[in-house]
DNA sequence: CACGCCTTTGTGAGCGCTAACAATCTAGCT
DNA sequence: AGCTAGATTGTTAGCGCTCACAAAGGCGTG
């Protein structure tokens, strides 16, 4: 009443103070859930709080306290079921750690994207960012950027001194692979994922592990670049091998590094008139939502992404609170999920 | 050399200053390229920037300006193709208008759950707010909200005074229904999404709108929740019909609301030994990577996802900095993708 | 050569909040 | 009652930046 010019901004902490007829330090301590404040005096502010629509300006409050609660995530190709989902797993774990996520986007991912999308989140002041790096060039740009705050990798491999949290992809493609053994093949085939990527590495690894162990002689790999189209090119080419039953190792069971490129060796070996799995058994990596619709059903390997998202921000979160020092790597395990495209023909 | 204390805090403007032998002053001014500073001055502030890694302090800054120049994404289930590519261009056009972008992302959504989405967003100070609510129980929760801040939706259709961005989703279904009547069906059937969806009215409605438009009575139209398992079982009742050729109207045509449900309608017809297209032609909607090698490959429409995150972020940041006031609503133009399960049997 | 105008640079205040410290009040003890 | 420890509240000083204004320098013109 006695301030004759009405403002149109925002309440600030004053205001309410004024209101609640206390000191606007009371009104912090209240908002910041500060034991020893009066429960009469507490109500008074909450009330007045409550009247004047009041909200705390993050801005003053992040110059003041130095942490702005946020954190950063870096991501290529978010389009895809994968980082898609681990993008949603990250946001969840964040909020309730009480961060506020920003995401940034690369659409390919060159060093150069990489260091702007470093910038771009360093100037809005970011704690800490979680990269989602299944590249190996990325992860090497990565460790030579030297952000100035901690960054965790998913999928980024565990070589370098960066702390990260991956699925366990060599567990994943041993599953696989020792399924298609005891299932009665004598070998397996493997579409491989493409090369700069640590996840085709991983699970090319760990299927030519599971062989070798098995006294089998891996057979020559193809590659694709996860898209149906390449899986499409590979398994004709599988199909051509199949038929031909020429010297080479017969083909009876494929492991393909995604379900989107299973779903183009699928169609190739239906094209190219083979059964799966009577004839060609067919196995996947990911379980998208569309896998337990192809034909047939695909026996693929889930990942947690939930469970990856909430470990990745706990350990960012132990850095960036000095609770982690060390460079942990944390892995998760998969899950191996069987269907049609592998049962073995006696039980077809 | 005067000050014994050695400061661990990253460099101030007040630090830059001292080491460019200027005011902190011109510092902003060099920053913010005010044209006024000598160029000779601007070189050598901008020499000390490097030197001393000087960023500038995005808090302080936001306090003093108002303007924290982030927006906030609220979207459902972003592990989908379609939402999760939307925020894709969403992050992509803030960027380059230069805004942070800051994700929420809710599981379901209840209205509780977007008032909380809100609150948090509201609680870091985010100028506006892009809602990819495809729920029309989504679009009234956030008309009653009253924002603190522009809010701008995303196919959340143009009923209430939101401004918003949509795909024509009507024009889509009437392209897809219109193509299947010309490749000579004298009927289509449809597969819907779930009820309370803005898309699956409009998908609908578009298809109904040609069928009438050209005389033809819709038949009765089956529901799925937008997964693949749905869309199986509306496939195994299409399959049943299509069989037992009673008075109903024969299936020969379906429209199947998504890609994911036409998935499962493929499998259901393929297992219930009809062919497609020969028997029944199948269109779907999205466009997503695996359509293409769907068995057949997938007739569908394509959304402009990139286009569709541009115009909503240039919708919002004309609300944010006053230039546009009204409710406007966009239209994003669908393209419909021919493929092989909608091929007519004379060419195929 | 003095005046005014534009360019360039500096000074001071304050955005809204928290942290540190000071002041006051209450209750428990001797 | 007198004293002290603890609880409760208030006061002050910045955090690092931008804005408004003031001061100083440069230059053309009458």
């Amino acid at each position: 009443m006695a301030h004759p010019a009405e403002d149109v901004r925002p309440p600030t902490m004053a205001d309410v103070a004024r209101e609640a007829g206390v000191s606007h330090q009371t009104v912090s301590r209240v908002l910041s859930g500060h034991p020893n404040v009066r429960a009469a005096t507490r109500e008074q502010v909450t009330v007045a709080i409550e009247r004047l629509g009041y909200r705390r300006n993050s801005a003053a409050r992040a110059l003041v306290t130095r942490r702005t609660r946020t954190l950063g995530v870096i991501a290529v190709n978010t389009a895809l079921y994968g980082p898609a989902s681990t993008l949603t797993g990250l946001e969840e774990a964040a909020r309730e750690e009480g961060y506020l996520v920003s995401a940034v986007s690369l659409r390919s991912g060159g060093g150069q994207g990489l260091r702007d999308a470093i910038d771009h989140l360093a100037a809005w002041g970011v704690e800490g960012v979680v990269a989602i790096t299944p590249q190996r060039s990325h992860v090497q740009a990565l460790a030579e950027l030297d952000a100035p705050f901690p960054v965790v990798t998913v999928e980024g491999g565990h070589q370098l001194d960066l702390p990260g949290v991956s699925l366990d992809q060599e567990l994943g493609a041993r599953m696989v692979t020792e399924h298609l053994l005891a299932a009665g093949h004598a070998n397996v085939w493997h579409v491989a994922g493409p090369g700069d990527w640590l996840e085709s590495e991983a699970r090319t690894a760990g299927w030519r592990a599971v062989l070798e162990e098995n006294g089998i002689r891996p057979p020559r790999v193809l590659t694709g670049d996860w898209s149906p189209l390449s899986g499409y090119r590979a398994g004709q080419e599988l199909a051509g091998l199949a038929m031909a039953r020429r010297g080479a190792t017969p083909v009876t069971a494929v492991f393909v590094a995604n379900d989107q490129m299973a779903l183009g060796v699928l169609r190739a070996l239906r094209e190219g008139g083979i059964r799966t799995p009577a004839q060609v058994a067919v196995a996947g990596f990911d379980d998208i939502p569309e896998a337990e619709y192809f034909p047939p059903p695909l026996t693929t390997v889930r990942q947690d992404f939930a469970a990856i998202g909430r470990r990745s921000i706990g350990l960012l979160v132990d850095h960036i609170e000095g609770r982690a020092t060390k460079t942990e790597h944390l892995l998760v395990e998969p899950q191996l999920i069987m269907r049609a495209s592998t049962r073995p023909p006696h039980e077809a």
